[in-house]
Parts: C-alpha cells; structure tokens; sequence
DNA sequence: CAGAGTCATCGAAGCGCTTCGACTAAACGA
DNA sequence: TCGTTTAGTCGAAGCGCTTCGATGACTCTG
C-alpha cells in the first residue's frame, strides 16, 4: 500500500502539500494539484483512515444503537440501518452497528470515550430518553429517529399525527364511524416509547374533533394477545367496523379473532395497519392496507443531519416530520353498516 | 482522555511498559501490573482503538456485506448482523456495515484495500462466488455464511439436505407422498445461490431415494407469484397433498391458490415453509409450520471464525453446518387421502 | 521602490499507540 | 568462578496522516 508520502516523492513536492492537496485546506497551484493527481492515480494511493483520524481527531466513523428490544426487530429497522449505512458510505463515512440495551447507559458511555466513532444514532426513542441527556450533557454529536418530549435538537420522525389523521380520514370516507386503534404494548406506553405516545394522542385528538367513536388497546406484541385484545374489543364494541393497528405482530391474532366472530374482511370490518411495512402487509391474506413509514429516508435524513453536525455545518437543528404512505390492500372497505341504519347508540349493548 | 502516556506518568513506569501490561506481550512483574491497573482505574483510562490500530496494523474492525438483494433484506439477514455484531463486541471488535452488490468487485476491492478492516463477513454465497475468488486471492481474512462449491476455506452454513429431508419426513410421517417443493427464483438458482441450489438437490435426491412423488417449482419472491405458480401447481398436479416452500413472501400467494382452489389448510393440504423465522411464520393465520434457521448462531460463528483467521489461531478451517429447527405450526397435518385410497397414477391427469 | 499583503510550498511536530533493541540485575549452568 | 540466560524495564523509532508556523516569491499600494 502506497503511502502519502510516496505519493510526494513521485510528485516532487513534500508530504504536507499533498495532504493539503487531498484536503484543500490550503491553496495548491493548479499546476502541482495535477502532478498530485496523476501521482496518486499511478500508485492507486488511497489514505488511511486510521491515520487519519489520529492525527485529525475525526474517524470518520458513525455508530447505530441498535437495540434488542423486547418485540423483536423489524423490517423497519433493518431499513434504518441499511440506510444509514449507505448515506454514511455515500458521505465518506462508515457506520458500525453497536447493540445496546435502550436503557444501558454505561455501554453508550463507553462508547463515546472510546474515540472511534464521531457520532451516534440513536432509534427507538422515548419521551424522556436517557441516552439524550447522556450525549447532550457530553456534548457528543447524535442524531435521532425519533424524538423526545423536548426537542432542543434536530430530528428526524414520522410524522404520527398526520399518518393516524390520514388513517381515519381513509377509512371515515368509507363510511366508518366506529373505529378501534390497537397499539403497542401498555409498558411500552408507560416506558414513553415516542410512537406509541403520540399515535395515542393523534387518535384521541382526531376521534374527538371529527365526532368518530374510537376505542383504544393496548396489546402486546404477538399473535395470541393480538387475538385476546381482539375478542374482547369486538365483545365489548360490537359496533365497531374498523380498526387501525400499529402492532404488526398482533395482525394476525386479531384477524383470527374476527374470523372467529365470523366477520370477514374488508366485508364485515376493515383493517389499516399503520407504520408497518408493505413487506409485511404483503405476508397477510387478504393483503393488508397499510401506512407504510419512510424508513428508508428516516435513516439517511439521520445520518446526513449528524455529519452536519460533526462537520459543523450548525444551522438551526432541522426537525423533520414525515408521514407513512397509505397503501391501500385488501382489508379495507366501505362500511357494511350504512349511516342512517348504523346500530344506534340505544341497541348498543355495553357489556 | 487520558493517554497511556499519563497512566505511564502516575504507575511511574515508561510508557511501554504498560503498553505491554496492557497487551501481555513480555513479562511484567505483578507489583507493576498492580500499579499500572490502578492508575488506569484511577484515570479511567481507555486505549484509542485508532492509535493502536495505526500502529499495530490490525484496527479491530471487521465489515459485513450487506447485499441490496432483489427479494429484499429479511428478518434472518438482519440477525445475522445483529448476532455478528454482538459476537464482535464480546470479541473486542467492532462491526461496520458495508452494503454491496452481491456482484460488484470494485466496492469490495476498495474495502480491503482502505485498510480500514481487520476482515469480511460475507453473506449470500454463490456456488462460485467471485467475491470469494477475490478475497482468497488478496489473502484477505474473510469467513463466510454459506458456502461456494469448493469448500477450500472455513465456513459456516445451514444443513439444508438435514433441513430438507427432516421436513420432507415429517410430511411423510403425516402420511404425505405427494409433495410439491416451492424454491426461489429460477435466476437465483441459474446464478447458482447456494441455497436454492442445495435445496433442490436435497429434494430430489430425498424423493427418490424415499418413493415419495416430488414436484419441483421456482417462484419469484412475491405474493403474486407465488399465487399463479401454485394456482399452475395444483392444476398439473392435483395429487398433492402437500408443500414445502423456502419462499417467505410466496407464501401468502400459495395460500390464496389453495384457498381458492377450495382446499383447506392443514384439512387438505400442509404446507411447511422451510428457512423461514418463526416471526414470519406467526403472521401467517393458520400459524405456518415451519423450520427456523439459526440466524443468529450462524452470525456468531462466521464472526469467531474470522476473528480466529485473522489472530492468527488457524487449526483446519471448520466446516460447520447446522438444521433449521422444525416448530410445529397449524399449518400442517396428517394427509385427508390415505395411502390405499389415494388418487392413483391412472387417475392423474397430468396437463 | 519599500513595506505590506498574498500565494504556494515546505519542514517538523504531533496524534496515541506498538514494538524493537537495548540495558540491568538476578538466577543459572558447567 | 565466569559467562549465559532470563525476567523486567526503558527509550526511541515508527505507523500514515493533519496542521502549524515558516519561508520565499510575487503582486500591490502610495
């Protein structure tokens, strides 16, 4: 492997200028840039980046907390990281992949000592998360995807409210009135996981200002409590005729569920998963209608705005909302149950 | 931070003798150890992963390529690299990830010679891979999950014959003969995947060596493919009873031909879906039998091999295979035709 | 036409570590 | 007894780069 200094032997002039050359820190006459060039070229030169980033304080390396959470890992963060690996590489940086409990600070701390790497993004954000006030108080470069409840620094997010809006607004055009949201699980509720927090907000707010009836449950994230939830909710809300899910896992527990109360799909109830990959909805049959979230684009917008940090290229921090895209499958339809005819609230039975 | 230099300074000893308290590398007396260890308790002292890789030529890094493949990244690629990276981390490396093509040399080439990585994990082997060629030939540490044809080097890989005949003995037990094997793409299997390739022979090898009657069909990795492929399938062959796929997003295709075709699962038909995760498996309803593949060993152990490669701790290079896990879904059961009564040779009316 | 800028370049001092070749003192072998 | 190991330590030379402070050689100004 040539190294920089063979490069400036055969291009005639010292060491330094050709950093400066590679840099462009400091002006180099066109004439000698052009030696350099064809120096490096012939000698298939490339710096190391080892070297580098001892001398520059700069590695050019960025970590993705990649957390073992309890309801497993997803279609979606798998895009955030292939993402982010790719704007990373795009950008000349690298991206190693670092597994870390959410809640395990000393790991995280370790790492920002370690020097390797410039930054950190950090996913699967809460409200209050600590790992924030951790690299905040370090002053070390993060980006999100995600946020907190403050939001002093940049993000990136989906944008839940208008995602959730959008839901009900698709499946009210249909001619729902009674629509059920199933979310994630109430520890995760109560831990502060973004998501969850905010879709319950969204779904509150919206059911109100729109004179929708809405339910909201809690559901872990599997088949069987899926299905338990569902049971339950269609015994107690016999007039719902829709449902909105964030809990991919669930999907399936519930459509047994309905199948079982013998309703078919999108005949008899209709079915919008959202923030759910077009990858999964694609696995259900009949193939669901879902929102599905930018992942891709979360995890590039979250690498590019941390390089622009460690470069210090400040601006005002971006915060960035994007919403899911709706995809309309399968398992959504006008309402059975017309408006004029609907159960009314008399017939309706609490139990 | 404090350098080594500073521990140096308050042990009272030179710096490279903690250099070699740190490494082991010559013999240090237990009093200065002792010393030594309480200054970098003291100071909290950790060494920079960069200075020391400059120096000693081996950063601690090691790459995995992630392939942008055409059926898309799956919840088994994404264990790979989480376990991959938990098995660095344990080992004191760290894990980038790299995204290429599968086919591009160039990218690969440029990593080895970046002198950023200590070594490659690669994944989604071909039978005659040229990133293989290419790494043995620049004698750069690399392991591999999968394998190619020549098996020159260490690998570590899915026992897809063990995997396949279990599954086809289970169907057997269940009285099953008739049976159809779903594989991937007919490209992959022309451009020689190792899986599809292995898969197949496995199939027909164990249904001739058994009695068993096997159909073989290649589907692209789709709903929809999967849907005409086996809608085409039952047509030609409506004596089967029963399928073995290694198709994920086919799958929910086949079960709508079956559906349609007015066959119930597991009543009429089994269906069990080989190297496919129980995650996958669970959003099916009915819960798909299926055999789990050991993502997250594999990661581990193509990562320690390397990582044995590369520190030099040769030993014949292992050739490690492992089964999928068969787990028992709803989607399998014993065959609706028994052996005496079923749908003879003359009665079949081939198309 | 002297003083003040620019422009282009160079040399050298690091960055924080590993590692090689001493060196010293104690332990050993014949 | 005198070399010869051996254990334990030190100093210094890098690893391949960035970056600071000089140094000339020009080009302006007034």
């Amino acid at each position: 492997m040539p190294t920089m200094l063979d490069v400036a032997k055969r291009a005639k002039v010292s060491l330094s200028t050709v950093s400066y050359a590679l840099s462009g820190t400091r002006p180099i006459s066109e004439k000698t840039r052009q030696r350099i060039a064809e120096a490096m070229e012939e000698l298939d030169y490339r710096p190391h980046p080892l070297a580098r980033g001892l001398a520059s304080k700069h590695s050019r390396i960025l970590a993705i907390i990649f957390p073992a959470i309890e309801r497993g890992l997803g279609i979606t963060e798998l895009e955030f990281v292939a993402s982010a690996a790719h704007a990373a590489s795009t950008n000349g940086y690298h991206l190693v992949i670092w597994s870390a409990e959410t809640n395990d600070l000393t790991e995280l701390r370790q790492l920002t000592q370690q020097g390797l790497v410039d930054g950190i993004i950090l996913m699967e954000i809460h409200r209050n998360d600590e790992r924030v006030h951790l690299l905040r108080e370090l002053q070390f470069p993060f980006s999100m995807i995600g946020r907190c409840d403050d939001d002093r620094d940049g993000y990136v997010d989906i944008a839940f409210k208008q995602t959730v809006d959008q839901a009900l607004a698709y499946l009210s055009e249909l001619g729902h009135t009674h629509i059920a949201y199933l979310s994630q699980s109430q520890a995760s509720y109560e831990a502060g996981y973004g998501p969850v927090l905010r879709t319950k907000a969204a779904f509150e707010e919206a059911v109100d200002s729109s004179g929708l009836k809405g339910v909201i449950r809690f559901c872990h994230p599997s088949p069987q409590a899926g299905y338990e939830v569902f049971k339950a909710l269609l015994e107690e809300h016999p007039d719902i005729t829709a449902a909105i899910t964030m809990n991919d896992r669930a999907n399936p527990g519930a459509m047994r569920a309905l199948a079982e109360h013998g309703w078919t799909i999108p005949d008899d109830f209709s079915l919008v998963s959202i923030v759910s990959s077009v990858r999964m909805a694609e696995m259900m049959v009949p193939r669901l209608t879902t929102m599905d979230p930018p992942s891709a684009e979360l995890g590039r917008l979250a690498t590019e705005l941390l390089i622009n940090h460690i470069e210090g290229i400040h601006g005002e921090s971006p915060r960035i909302l994007i919403p899911c895209r709706l995809v309309v499958g399968e398992s959504s339809g006008p309402c059975r149950v017309s408006s004029t005819t609907k159960i009314s609230k008399e017939a309706y039975s609490p139990r």
